[in-house]
This record gives structure tokens, sequence and C-alpha cells, in this order.
DNA sequence: TTTTCTATGTAATATATGTCACCATCCTTC
DNA sequence: GAAGGATGGTGACATATATTACATAGAAAA
């Protein structure tokens, strides 16, 4: 399978093929729901290529982003619920198409054993997360709105690989968790600031205000 | 090793032995600290009695409080960290006295694969914190500063198994990353609201506001 | 006791964010 | 082109939280 060209690096032979065998290519178009609120997890992701959004909500169903999975990333949070088969407590859409593999918890738990390569890329991963949740505690307990926003565009920027951002207010205000009033109202001042220019549908991010 | 004597339920005979002669038993008083921004992580620790907190801090030094670690409890972000000799993004500290054991990061690897109770011990704990930092982010985005400081109120009731809570009006607003200002004015609502009673580092939990 | 330090109470004020109302613009569909 | 829906701009106002300043009270130290 030619996608998986990147792990040939990362695994040894035997457990490409294992992941060739047992693993599941799925496929998901832009804003499918790859995972729900509620719903069993028995297996877990590995992105081939694409974007997709980890979300959570609370209870009036207002959600918060958490964090990005992008190409050769996993999503140990679902690896840790498949042992006791939990139900999701987080929501993952497709931010643009998705490519990737589903690998069944039984074998997710089989390789931990049987390929070293296989442990150290689990145990990366779950640090990777870790991090990320760190990081949007951070960002929430400690920034500011207009801070928050500038990260969220600067994020934006690197995953899609262009200055212009394709999102309406409406989508910035959920996933950041406010209301299309106040980012509005934020995008119009940083444009006036000369960091950004808006169109409809679309922001565009000036080149001097590119990662620091 | 009496303290062991939880694990007895959870691990083979052969798991504890190993315990017993690798890891290594500290001793922390209230208020010590554990574990430091920027330090290496070598070691996983295990809790067998006492309650430790872990906490972020931002670039201004501020603090936040990410959760609890108490009896028989383990910290798998430590864990995670010790495959790269990564540094720590937290701070551990004695909320009371603590005994804990610590397991050698040698140890934690091999012994994924030799015991099963061992290898479903560490991804229950993966589980354990990704919910409670998935909690705390839902705390901080969702809720007002009142409802979060009833519900760290409610916390320290639960962890120290009694309604008088010591603490005084700095340290909360340090964990909740805000002003002793604003904390003493929604202590003093909270009062006047027959919620609780205020004593000199002293907060006392009123019976018809327990649990629900 | 007097002094000093820590903890707490509270008013006044500033700022950030949330909410509501309403309008204008663009896009799509009929 | 008309109608309706989605998007964005903006003023007015409400509320939550932060900041500053100062007063008081209790505890500890001298």
């Amino acid at each position: 399978m030619d996608t998986l060209s990147y792990f040939d690096a990362l695994f040894e032979p035997a457990l490409i093929n294992e992941i060739n065998q047992f693993g599941e290519l799925k496929h998901f178009k832009e804003g499918d729901i790859i995972m729900d609120y509620g719903k069993y997890i028995r297996m877990m992701p590995m992105v081939i290529s694409g974007t997709l959004k980890v979300l959570k909500k609370d209870e009036t169903g207002k959600e918060i982003l958490l964090y990005y999975l992008s190409s050769n990333e996993s999503c140990s949070m679902a690896y840790s619920c498949c042992l006791e088969a939990k139900k999701s407590e987080v929501k993952a859409i497709a931010e643009e198409d998705v490519d990737l593999i589903a690998i069944p918890h039984t074998k997710l738990d089989e390789w931990l054993c049987k390929y070293p390569s296989w442990k150290n890329y689990i145990m990366r991963s779950f640090n990777l997360r870790f991090l990320e949740l760190l990081k949007t505690v951070e960002s929430i307990a400690f920034h500011k709105l207009d801070d928050r926003l500038i990260a969220y565009l600067k994020e934006k920027q690197r995953l899609s690989g262009s200055s212009v951002i394709k999102a309406s207010h409406y989508l910035i205000a959920d996933e950041l968790a406010t209301s299309r009033v106040v980012i509005s109202r934020l995008l119009k001042q940083l444009e006036n600031d000369g960091k950004i220019i808006l169109y409809r549908n679309e922001i565009k991010l000036l080149n001097d205000y590119d990662y620091s």
C-alpha cells in the first residue's frame, strides 16, 4: 500500500505487513464525522493523509477545539479507551479529506509486545496527545481571546500550508467556544491593525505576521 | 511491604515482587515539590498514600491546577515522557504527606510485555489522566469562576474526607489561575448564600451542598 | 503589650467578553 | 429577477473578571 510509505522508516516489515492485513483503510470527506460523543471506541485511527479535528462539548452543546491530528499521527486517547470499551468523550471531524487506517483494538494490544517499534510509536503518540492537551489548557486558561484567535489562525495556516484560511466567523466562534459577534469584532480589529484581510468565508494572513 | 496490599488484588505475585525489588519507596511531606518544570523525568510515580497535585504554569509564572493524584493512582504522563527523556511540562506538589513508589523507566517498559496486569494498569492510567485533563478543559472553557470554585471546594472535600477545607484565599486563587480579591469576593457571596462558612485559613462546606 | 506579618473585606474602577438587535451583503435557488 | 438563507458589520448594553487601593482583624513575634 503506497500510502504507507512513511511507516517504512518507522516499523519493521513484519509489522507493516500486519498493518496492511488487519488495519482497515477508511476514507472520509471534509466534514464527515469520524467519531462522535457516546459512541463506543473499538479501533485506533492512524492518519495517513489529511487533517481531522478533535472537539469536546459541554452539557449545553457548546463545543471547543482540543487539537488537530494530521498525517502520520494517531489518537492514543482512542487507544486507551479500547481496553475498557469506553464511550467517547470527544468528537472527531474531517477538517479536509482524510485517509486513515483503523487498527482493531485486539491487534493494538498484541503488537505492543510483539514489536518494540510499535510500542515506541504508541508511547510517543501518548506523549504528543498529552502535550497538545496541555497546550490547549494553557491557551484557554492564560490567554485572551485575541491571542487565542491569532494562534488559531496560524495553526490553520500551518496545517493547510496556505495563508488564506477558509472559514466562516461562525465556525471559528464555535471552535474557540465563543460567539460569532465576538469573533467578527476581533477579526475586524486584526484587519484594522493590518494583520489580516477579511473576505467572505476567507481570511488572509499577512506575511509580516508569520511564525516568530 | 504492607503499603502495597492494595496491589495484591491487581497484580500477580511475581510482579509485586519486582515492584518491591526495583521500585523506590519515597516519602514527601506536605508542600514538598515532587516534580518540577524542566526537570528530566526518569521514573513513574505510583501513589501509595496521600494526595499530590499537578500544576501547569504559563510564561509569566501564573499557575493552574490540572488534577490531583491520590492513593493507588499513577501519573502516566510521566511514563510517556520517560521514553524520550523529556523535560517536565508540569509541576507536582504534595498536597498532604505522600508515600509513593518510583518505578524506573527501564522496568516500566519491560513489565509492559511481561505482565498483562501491568499493561492493563498502565492503559487504565492513561485513560484516567486523559479524562482528568478533559475535565479540566471543560471546567476552564465552559464554566464561570463561581462554579469552578464550588467544584474545586467539593473536590478538596472529597480528597480530604472532611467538610472543613484548609486553604487561604491566596492558594485557591493561584490554583484557579485568578486573583485573591476575586476569590474573596466569590467566597463571601457563597457564604451569604448559605453554602459555606468562612474562617481564617478554613472554609466549611455546609451539608445541604453535598454531592448531588 | 506592642509590633509586625498574614489573611481577609470591600469599594471603585477598568477591561474583556457575552448578548441582543438590526442592517447590509452576497449566494443560491426557484 | 425575486426570495430566502447564510454571512458579516456594528452599536448599545449586560455581565464577568481583573486591578488598585485601602481598611480591618487575627496570629505570631518581639
